[in-house]
DNA sequence: GCGTATCTGGAACTTTTTTCTAGAAAACCG
DNA sequence: CGGTTTTCTAGAAAAAAGTTCCAGATACGC
């Protein structure tokens, strides 16, 4: 009669899915823990029992959604050699990301500084920065070699996640004037100079 | 006995103040109806009357957040000529908004994106148009002179607002590796790089 | 098989937001 | 002024959302 419920662990990840596609669907107003256990053919007990609050599940989500995102970055950028093909990869990985993986991209940014992950913020923050870690490590080579202007690097981080995360948003915000195209033509470049060292 | 309670439009502004007071100290989860109405020792009734809903509440506390930080950023534009002073002027003038008022920014940057603003979305978001008219007035000259490269009026706002948001939002973060006044040495120089014409 | 740990279901409870209505204060007007 | 109307306030009651709890089911090691 009822469908096969997933257990354990598959559970868990089904949740998470689920999650995704309700806030997808319902948007900000209509993601509540009856709407996800709904959607899902889970009972409350275990989406309780699984990420102790309704807190835990969207932080848990924030995470893998970033975890997704860092690792496109990190991807693209592991096939450059250049800190300008490097910077450029970078921001290119994080609008593609933005375009083919909506759902998550506007979830990240919703969620971003909203209350959700308050309770877990040191948790979210700490997987942040160990799956940024790939990205900070290549930036402070750059560094290093003096291919980059020499500035702090969390500057160096503000001036490239600043103007991306800018562009995504209006993206997503479904912008009429804001053109993804165009922006990851010429975005690149742009962040490029903000960054390029003097006399190049 | 009863403390002298003020009335009518006062109300509403003194629910925004209190409002205000109450999510700096208290922050997003403390940020309740009946924690507001507390604090300011206004009736529930009062509340719902001046602003419909919490949301509605929000929302409006919102705007008047963003006012005054377009404003300021207004006011410094006024006092520049070049394409190059003005975007710097804008860039310098969020920065010490954020730091001359804290709690405000904070505010501005938690709610952004962040459900309160979902049922207002649209008023808030016309609200913002017409506040930043007089920065986007000003970009569209520089354009139109060449004295900025030649990119779609958005980028060139995502540029700017990227950048320096970003900034905020790690000052704002209490980010140990973040120095705000070194920024606001850094950034407005970078900012204006990724926007200069070519050979400048 | 047996015992233990893990997982699931859903009713009951808490907290927070919203609605509703009676009536007080102010504004308006001849 | 005196009456009428509108605006505003108060707080109880309802609705909605999140959380707790625990009885029972399932999986797993021995």
């Amino acid at each position: 009669m009822t469908p096969k419920q997933p257990r354990g662990e598959a559970t868990a990840e089904h949740l998470l899915t689920t999650a995704l596609k309700v806030y997808a669907s319902a948007g900000q107003q209509g993601f509540t823990v009856n709407a996800v256990t709904a959607a899902g053919g889970v009972s409350l007990g275990s989406l309780y029992h699984h990420f102790g609050s309704f807190d835990g599940l969207a932080a848990a989500l924030y995470t893998r959604c970033m975890d997704r995102l860092f690792d496109a970055m990190a991807d693209a950028v592991r096939r450059t050699r250049t800190a300008r093909t490097g910077v450029q990869a970078m921001v290119r990985a994080y609008l593609r990301f933005t375009e083919e993986h909506r759902d998550a991209a506007l979830f990240l940014h919703a969620s971003a500084y909203s209350g959700y992950l308050a309770a877990h913020a040191a948790q979210v923050h700490s997987a942040k920065l160990d799956k940024l870690a790939p990205l900070t490590g290549r930036l402070r080579e750059y560094a290093e070699r003096g291919e980059i202007a020499p500035l702090p690097a969390s500057l160096v981080e503000t001036l490239i996640m600043g103007p991306v995360a800018e562009a995504a948003r209006r993206h997503l915000s479904g912008a009429h004037d804001f053109d993804l195209d165009r922006a990851m033509r010429l975005l690149p470049e742009r962040i490029w100079r903000s960054l390029a060292p003097d006399g190049t």
